[in-house]
DNA sequence: GACACTATCACACAATTGTGTGATACTGAT
DNA sequence: ATCAGTATCACACAATTGTGTGATAGTGTC
């Protein structure tokens, strides 16, 4: 009987260690390699062949999501299933759209992790069952234009948030830029209708899950 | 010969399964029951003898900062390991303050794990080696009183930051928790100086690092 | 050259946030 | 039983933020 090839990615090593032992024990799944990020599994897949990879939502660099994408463009017949402690409903969708077969907690059992493997690797969708609800709930939302997409956001309006996420007043904006208050109340003004959000708390949130901040 | 005995928490199952594989190939250790939250860990406790504690930090409810002060407090004898993909130094400092014995990363080798355990029986300090830099940096940074130290902050508190980082004004706020918006405003009043914050902005951003939102 | 986008500014006004200075009541720890 | 901390509220006022509705000028594109 033909073994079912696994790769995991995890940026815990223990993760891995723990997810090997498990796995290991079911005799018809076999681990053939391990990655601790997105690259070392494209990597990977270049060499040997693969049935099923295990992908941790959460990695430094190329994240679960863009590694998805990226070993679907070059190996479709792999099979994703990603893994995270994340049950957020938005981000399940994304997934799926990228390409990913399944997705699971990873305070899943393991005998539904070594089914979900299974599962996947017959081509069926596989999901933790906590997230089958959210998943539809947020299917049947009324179809608002809310869109993972990220506006364009230009460089002076960068340097606004930027600002303002270190506490700064519009008025100290202003000094700093060498532009009127009101020139700085726009720009604001302007970001809030783009990002979609009422002020600036929100403003700095989403900004710092785009990642609008991260070089100083 | 007598073996170790360990308690597991983690609210993650596979974690827990994990942990347990890799333990259980060591002789010498031996795992006598697993928790998922830091309840569980005391009621436990209550009935069975337990040599190491090997706690995630991250824990809904109680977590693993909150345990290690209780389960000091009626089980001194116990050493606590804390087990965390947080690499804040300035946590380090209030864990062992608290009484644990030793912090270990999440992506340490399975090796390094069990070594740890066991030096962590023998009453040694154990510190990730990426930590220990860390730490003795904060330790010399003497000369600012207050560095990185998170201050106790309360569970209304808690609530009122939850609800100004979905962008709700202090009116909202007041109708959601069923008080006045005066006492919002004071409960905002006292965050920031607790937090060292000048606005809701800061405060939200200091939040979202302290890891403050975390828990639904 | 028309069009879209960016960056700049003005003025007025409403809404909200943040501060200063109190107070009362409950709780848990020393 | 006292004391520190928490949670609650009041009132007033200053500061800041956010909105509505304009305008001008430079840039790059089709």
């Amino acid at each position: 009987m033909e073994m079912i090839k696994v790769l995991l990615a995890d940026d815990h090593q223990i993760m891995l260690d723990g997810l090997k032992a498990i796995i290991a024990k079911d005799r018809s799944l076999k681990v053939v390699g391990t990655a601790c990020n997105g690259l070392e599994v494209l990597e990977y897949l270049k060499k040997e062949p693969v049935d099923v990879l295990l992908l941790d939502l959460q990695m430094p660099g190329m994240d679960g999501l863009e590694t998805t994408l990226h070993v679907k463009k070059s190996f479709p017949n792999v099979k994703v299933v990603m893994l995270t402690t994340n049950d957020e409903g938005s981000i399940i969708m994304s997934l799926f759209k990228v390409g990913a077969t399944g997705y699971l907690l990873k305070n899943a059992s393991k005998e539904y992790l070594i089914q979900g493997i299974k599962d996947a690797h017959a081509g069926k969708r596989v999901l933790s069952s906590h997230l089958t609800e959210k998943m539809i709930e947020s299917l049947t939302e009324e179809p608002k234009i809310k869109e993972g997409t990220i506006p364009k956001i230009t460089k002076r309006e960068i340097e606004v948030i930027k600002l303002i996420a270190q506490e700064y007043t519009t008025q100290e904006i202003a000094d700093t830029l060498f532009v009127s208050t009101n020139t700085v109340a726009t720009h604001k003004r302007n970001l809030f209708v783009k990002m979609e959000v009422k002020n600036s708390v929100g403003m700095v949130k989403k900004a710092l899950e785009w990642g609008l901040l991260d070089q100083r």
